[in-house]
DNA sequence: TATGAATGAGACTTCATTCAT
DNA sequence: GATGAATGAAGTCTCATTCAT
């Protein structure tokens, strides 16, 4: 989910296709594939770095010195793995999305479809929470992506691998034949953009209010799909 | 609403006072109060612009210079009426806020308390789209903000003057009593950011577009609403 | 005294030409002879505030929109009697050079010259300390005056305006007549420029310590001059 | 002798200790301690180049970039070794204490303080006059570097590592035990201020001249401290 | 291959001076 | 004449990126 307000912006294919290329063998964003292990775990540590110092000061104030410097490497280092601070970015969505897939990997079954609403909600945000807390650097990392990319905004979701919202799309399709292709899209397009916000609100303060959050989130996108799915 | 987001940041308090000291007559974030027509129109056309631009690429992308030359006034124009960069953002703020009470001051009386659900929501979410509308910045312009004061976030919106989350707090008391306090206080939040969240989404592509979501958002919220106060 | 440190640094002849020029009538460093009293008026606080702020913060760190703020005047008025911030300096320079000229007026006799050393001395330095306590930005307005001049230094003060070099370096050759011009010249150059640091050195502190160096300097410049005057 | 007029000004103990950081080894004033032969020589161009601007144009009219470009290196460079333009005047500071206490180090012994007046104020001069030729900018430097500090004046040189005045001080006291504390400040004062001011005047011309000053200097102190010794 | 010093374009901001009112 | 808003060149400093070692 919250994957939405990546094609409100921009060219999702151009970007899309470049961050993709990141998760690719040898045509990486990536300089130069990190086979041997020292440079694999530099790798992970700029990745890990960048990714909180992003959350932490925003992209733009996070500075390429600051990023090898708290990853204990030298810059140098650092530019032999990326060729610029754009590559951390887009190599860092690269890994979100392949996290994204992997963990929404065996959920679009028609085992899944057929649960209750409420189940299929219940589980679907909960994996998302494991997804997201995982992953926290998500949303901000996206918004600095398209921002970058000021181009045409096209919204062909559909094709993306981006999975929430075109599996919500899908389970929508199915559960109710009745409903247009255009109100599911739309209907996904909200309620992942109403996740996506909620889990990054969840993010910002304790434990006990993350859990809250999920709770309250789960409550509203099942209160919001029984209007279309009359259950 | 959406101000949500800013408590999960920051000291309100702080960035609160200082904002609306933009606001006040003398004590002003504006190096110069502009008497004349022509500086009128300048501040104002700074203000257009950053809005736009601070949209478009960001905050911090955003020169100064990249301002003053769209506005097509020179930079040292701009700097005789904002003592730097942040200061733009702060009047923003100042405007928003302003714009923001205007709007909503005649949304909390007790007849609007006792109107009932469906048109409570109806009205609100039609004002909070019309001041969304003219302040299409005030998302980006309040995560700069509090961003850029790295302090102890605290949680006291009703002490704020931003009205939303409080309004909707205090609606929620009144029609449901039962309520603990901590409820509404996170029913609240959650609304407001939802709102705020869909509101921006709707910003992003057509005006067909942003009519559909905030025919949504008003579903998604009633909907969410009614889960509490059974009607 | 102290004007030495005038013909260390550069071309005299052009400088002190631009300074006296400010002291004629007509053809002024000032843009508009003052006629009327509240110009006059408004001339004068300029020139009293900028010495003070010279004194306070050095020339360059002083802005003239500080000096017309602190003068009470728009600036545009500033710049209607001083075509620049240079012709603060040399007016100032051009007032100095009057009062000590005014000052030292009648010290120059035969009678003077005829005086028991001591008496000479302690005349002398008494006058100047009057001077100096009356004008005390002298030393920083020349040294910046000189900077700003990067020509050749020729040291030509017997040419010059400058009263006390050339005083004392004429006392010298008619107390003394053995003594080579040379000798009356570095003699002169030198009392005049410890005369001229201790009265700076004596500003900086107390009335107390004020009186003691300059009680200190009669003391000094007499056992120095004595060296030569036999007496 | 001459670092009088640091105490003139301000808080001797704040300003000292910030330069002589820059003096340690590991929390310097610099950015980077230059370990390689290449950046060391840059160091040391930028410094001399600094101190010769300086001299020559004042510290605030030199600008940052002007250094850089005289020392043929690009400003980048410049702000690699130096966090900001105070720090250069920092360092000229720190090296001129440095070359101060080690010139002076072996001065101030018993046999010294027994010396005949004479020889005592030849070898401190000369001294002096070494230091002083090795480091045109002293004065200049500290000038600006007070300035810049706008706090209470105290006279404290005693504790101060700068050993000239402190130095006649306990000379004077050794050789006239009758001679009060504050004469012997005063004294001490006033002489070093002197003996300051003609050696940067001596440096303003040719090398005939600088040496002729230096002589009446040398005449000149031992004629005013006679005047406390009796010898 | 690994390093980190070196580079310089460009960011923000100031301020002497002008000129329309 | 008087005013002070307007101007833009120039100053200080940063930082993504390269490249000699």
């Amino acid at each position: 989910m919250n994957n939405v307000h990546i094609y409100k912006y921009t060219n999702i294919a151009h970007v899309l296709s470049s961050v993709m290329v990141a998760n690719s063998q040898n045509n990486s964003q990536m300089r130069r594939k990190p086979q041997q292990a020292r440079s694999q775990e530099r790798v992970d540590r700029i990745l890990n770095v960048a990714e909180q110092m992003f959350i932490e000061t925003g992209y733009q104030a996070t500075t390429t010195r600051a990023i090898a410097s708290r990853a204990e490497i030298p810059v140098g280092s650092l530019y032999q793995f990326f060729p610029d601070k754009a590559a951390i970015l887009k190599a860092l969505a690269a890994k979100y999305i392949e996290q994204e897939k992997q963990l929404f990997a065996d959920l679009h079954t028609e085992e899944a479809i057929a649960l209750p609403l409420s189940v299929y909600v219940e589980t679907v945000l909960d994996t998302y929470d494991r997804f997201y807390t995982a992953n926290p650097g998500y949303r901000i990392v996206f918004e600095q992506l398209f921002k970058a990319t000021p181009e045409i905004p096209i919204s062909m979701y559909e094709e993306m691998e981006i999975p929430l919202t075109a599996e919500l799309q899908k389970f929508l399709a199915r559960r109710k034949p009745s409903l247009y292709p255009a109100q599911c899209e739309l209907i996904a397009t909200i309620s992942v953009e109403v996740v996506g916000t909620l889990q990054w609100l969840s993010l910002h303060r304790d434990e006990v209010f993350r859990t809250k959050v999920v709770g309250e989130t789960k409550k509203l996108i099942l209160s919001y799909l029984k209007l279309y799915l009359d259950e």
